[in-house]
DNA sequence: GTGAAAGCGCTAACAG
DNA sequence: CTGTTAGCGCTTTCAC
């Protein structure tokens, strides 16, 4: 680009208004010692004009610039998982309402590197960190730098919160949705239930097992680990899974506890081939609630993590810590709750 | 906030490598007459250091922010329309495949001030507009303002955009899309096609009812102003007028032509509660290709605008311009596609 | 090849 | 209450 349009400056609405350029400035910030009838006049030019202060020199004189980052780990290849979206969506809003704006940065490969540097640069504040995926080196990284990061739903395993600074954690208690998943089935006369995981290295999977496990344990069924799959989240993986155990010739379950609602689709899907039904023949219930849970038939049994608070949550954290100088390490903890529809059979009655 | 710690400058590191705070620079940006050897040094301290330049200062002297902003007008309340989201992501992904951010803004009520200040302050060089509602006004001001603006399937209602420069215009072709669909139902045998259309001033709107009028007129159906109805893309709104179609004890329609998924969803729904099969009793067919719509029961046939493409080109379209000094105005105009489902019935057989 | 000097547009700290 | 001055950190002439 060679030489667009300059826009007008401050000096230049200072002297078509005749006053000094920090006039204006105290004009544009409202200062309290400037007359009211020199800032009305004032403004009246700034409006005619179209005058707009430049950000860049604002940020480069120690002002905020009023933006913060989210970063979406996801998966490779074409993101087909709406509960991400509408967190990004959730994420936005919520920071607008705030008047912060939000750069969002999807990360698919190990190209941390170029989102870090909006942080290094000094283009945005702080970042929200969300989605999947096994990003240790990214996740050390940012931990160690002086930015405000909450994490979502995501962190290093070995971190030691207490140690550091401006960083926070906002989760949904997943041991805890696990639990509650596995005991509505247990409650409804389920006793052979099998889980299908998120992948094994992910904090979120790893509670959401351990819920289920429990909450067998507390009612005395027996944990077997042939009734545990390791999925990846996506429709298709599901899919087979549960394929391979209808065609196996094994005794199917009663029911499935999936470990988010695209992995119950999967389920659903491969049911719908094989003339199983859903809930008569398999009771299934699902993790996180996607617009698309309640559309689907029969219509999704779910767990809510509540995407809207979490991502509410994480920018008032943020927000809040972009004021401060320093913060110590928060971390906010956000109770599931049972979306009760229609995939899940009571087998007692 | 007080005074987070501050970074290292070009400065700092041109005395720490022994010379001159423009070679830094020079290595920085690669010139060409810099000895191999000195950048190399200087390479090594920079990144010895962490030294991320200053975006904010890097943007004073005249540099680009690599930056655009994608306004998403929608509707008022929870966004709960995917295809939105899933353009949000698409516009996020080609702009990062050329090393762009994108700073996403949600546009709810009549609050396009705040966000147009993104264009005028400098924080964004240009800005991709989609999604729905009103908006007269505040895309005026875009389009007579200077800044580099692409318009997605919304723009206003009366311009003559040869008269613009570095505006321009990306939409899918709604009067053959609505066209296809309609005679989609109709080589499967139906004549009597409901349309639930979009809101009647919105251009995509009227373009898919004037299709779908034409593809009637064509095929020497009579067109009855009672066989349309307008709803306003929600699953909800279109649940209540199907629901007063199939109350008000008037013959149904064999077919409805939904303006796109979420009210095809809607009539499904309504059709569910009245134990009316589909595609048995009432073929319908949607718009917009959701994944949702592959996933419900029955699979949704259903026109695909390509969002991909449309973000794509989009995307495309604006950073070329961001390149050159003053571009005319363009229009690029993609065609929608049928994707055949289990939704529609051929009622000849 | 390298260094010194100017200035992008703004805010802040001073005098007046 | 207003005007003047001094940078923020960078890129870009232009001499050396």
């Amino acid at each position: 680009m060679t030489g667009r349009k300059k826009r007008i400056t401050a000096a230049e609405i200072a002297k078509i208004a005749g006053v000094s350029r920090s006039t204006v400035t105290g004009v544009i910030n409202d200062y309290p010692y400037i007359a009211e009838k020199t800032k009305k006049e004032v403004r009246d030019i700034i409006k005619a004009y179209g005058y707009v202060p430049n950000s860049a020199a604002r940020v480069l004189v120690g002002m905020q610039p009023k933006i913060i980052g989210h970063f979406v780990y996801g998966q490779t290849g074409r993101m087909q998982n709406s509960y991400i979206e509408s967190l990004m969506v959730d994420v936005i809003s919520s920071a607008q309402q705030n008047e912060y704006s939000v750069v969002t940065s999807i990360i698919t490969e190990d190209k941390a590197d170029p989102v870090i540097k909006l942080l290094q640069d000094g283009t945005i504040q702080g970042a929200i960190v969300t989605g999947g995926g096994h990003h240790e080196s990214e996740l050390k990284t940012l931990f160690d730098s002086k930015f405000p990061v909450v994490f979502v739903n995501k962190f290093p395993a070995d971190f030691n919160l207490s140690q550091y600074r401006n960083k926070h954690i906002v989760k949904s208690d997943n041991i805890k949705g696990g639990y509650l998943a596995t005991e509505y089935l247990i409650k409804n006369g389920h006793t052979d239930i099998m889980h299908i995981s998120g992948l094994h290295d992910r904090l979120s999977a790893c509670d959401r097992l351990q819920g289920y496990k429990q909450a067998l344990i507390d009612y005395k069924i027996p944990v077997k680990e042939e009734r545990i799959k390791e999925g990846n989240y996506t429709i298709e993986r599901a899919e087979i899974i549960f394929e391979a155990c209808i065609t196996s010739g094994e005794p199917l379950p009663s029911a499935v506890f999936a470990t988010n609602d695209m992995t119950a689709i999967g389920v659903m899907r491969a049911c719908r081939r094989h003339g199983i039904r859903i809930p008569d023949e398999l009771s299934i219930i699902g993790f996180d609630d996607l617009l698309l849970a309640s559309e689907i038939q029969p219509a999704l049994t779910t767990m809510k993590a509540g995407s809207n608070s979490l991502a509410e949550s994480a920018v008032n954290l943020l927000l809040e810590t972009l004021d401060k100088d320093e913060v110590s390490a928060q971390v906010k903890i956000l109770d599931p709750i049972l979306i009760e529809r229609d995939s899940v059979r009571n087998i007692l009655i």
